[in-house]
DNA sequence: TCCTTCATTGCGGTTTGCGTACCCACACCC
DNA sequence: GGGTGTGGGTACGCAAACCGCAATGAAGGA
């Protein structure tokens, strides 16, 4: 009855589609091909999306709004900082002498804060802050610097943004 | 006539609106709010932004497709990759030997890569690789320090995305 | 087998997107 | 001054899109 040009061959009932723990969802080929859409244009319409790959367009508000809500996608307006009046960006290299999630927490209510991420190496946290000038970095760097848990911070400041993409090219299979 | 009520006063006209150089957009309230908006929700409709703001809704779009031709604005399907069967993301550190901006440019030019930045620091460039594996990310940093003007990379590899923010506080006046 | 669950579909009423025409302010030139 | 051009905002109408809802059908369990 249904067929989509997504996949190989039939992913009709999701049967085969579940959800694992949070931040670990589960996505059959109709998902990806409409996370590729979104990623390619987030505002193309549902109907045209829909016509696209060969189902109602109904099915993609509704996977739209799953999708969503699980926090796996979200469509919303990027800049570019630098270009805006941002005047000072830039990543943060953070040792932790505690448990880096617990930093990194913290550090996700500030709002300077774009980007949080935990990682392997000679640093234990990324942290990416956008500031509207120097002396907003400098304050802000001596306020991370003072923060429970953290023992160093390496300042790298941004010159300039090359390249900022959101496809990651194929999404692999689950 | 026209009443905004983006910006203490009137913006009318428009007369003191105008383009610098390419990357550096002079923006009126009324492109901030747009800006603002679509940050919050990147597919609230143009009519009803409108509505908030007090102006037509062909304005709204006028200065959407504006933005969004300069370069300035972007409304995008943003996932994070690790919940998504991306494995192996990483941060890697690059120090250069030539000009940074044209290693940059070649780097761009990977599928993998989704972020580059030139920095000022330890590194001179920070570059953001989105691979399936491990053995992708192996075979994607073998192929990095074979560049030409790669010195040395440092490799930090993503544990765990804990913030991943597009609204930057207050945007600055220009 | 029957029943329950759940994703998908089809269908209207309402809202939005988009092309077009018109208006106004400003700048420039003869 | 009058004429002309340009850029941005507004008004309007129609095709298209969004949204809620009831119906359909497949899968799984008792």
């Amino acid at each position: 009855m249904r067929s989509t040009d997504v996949g190989s061959d039939s992913i009709a009932g999701m049967a085969d589609r579940k959800r694992g723990i949070a931040g670990s969802a589960t996505l059959d080929d109709l998902d990806r091909a409409l996370v590729a859409a979104l990623q390619a244009d987030g505002r193309e319409s549902f109907r045209n999306i829909a016509r696209r790959l060969n189902v109602a367009e109904g099915t993609i508000r509704n996977r739209y709004e799953r999708l969503s809500d699980a926090g796996v996608l979200d469509v919303v307006g990027v800049t570019n900082p630098l270009a805006l009046g941002f005047d000072a960006m830039a990543m943060v290299g953070v040792k932790t002498s505690g448990r880096p999630q617990q930093v990194a927490e913290a550090l996700s209510g500030m709002e300077e804060v774009s980007y949080v991420v935990i990682v392997a190496g000679q640093f234990d946290l990324l942290v990416e802050v956008v500031c509207t000038d120097h002396a907003h970095l400098l304050e802000m760097t001596e306020r991370l610097r003072a923060l429970d848990g953290i023992v160093t911070t390496d300042t790298f400041v941004y010159l300039k943004l090359a390249r900022q993409s959101f496809e990651h090219g194929q999404l692999p299979r689950r």
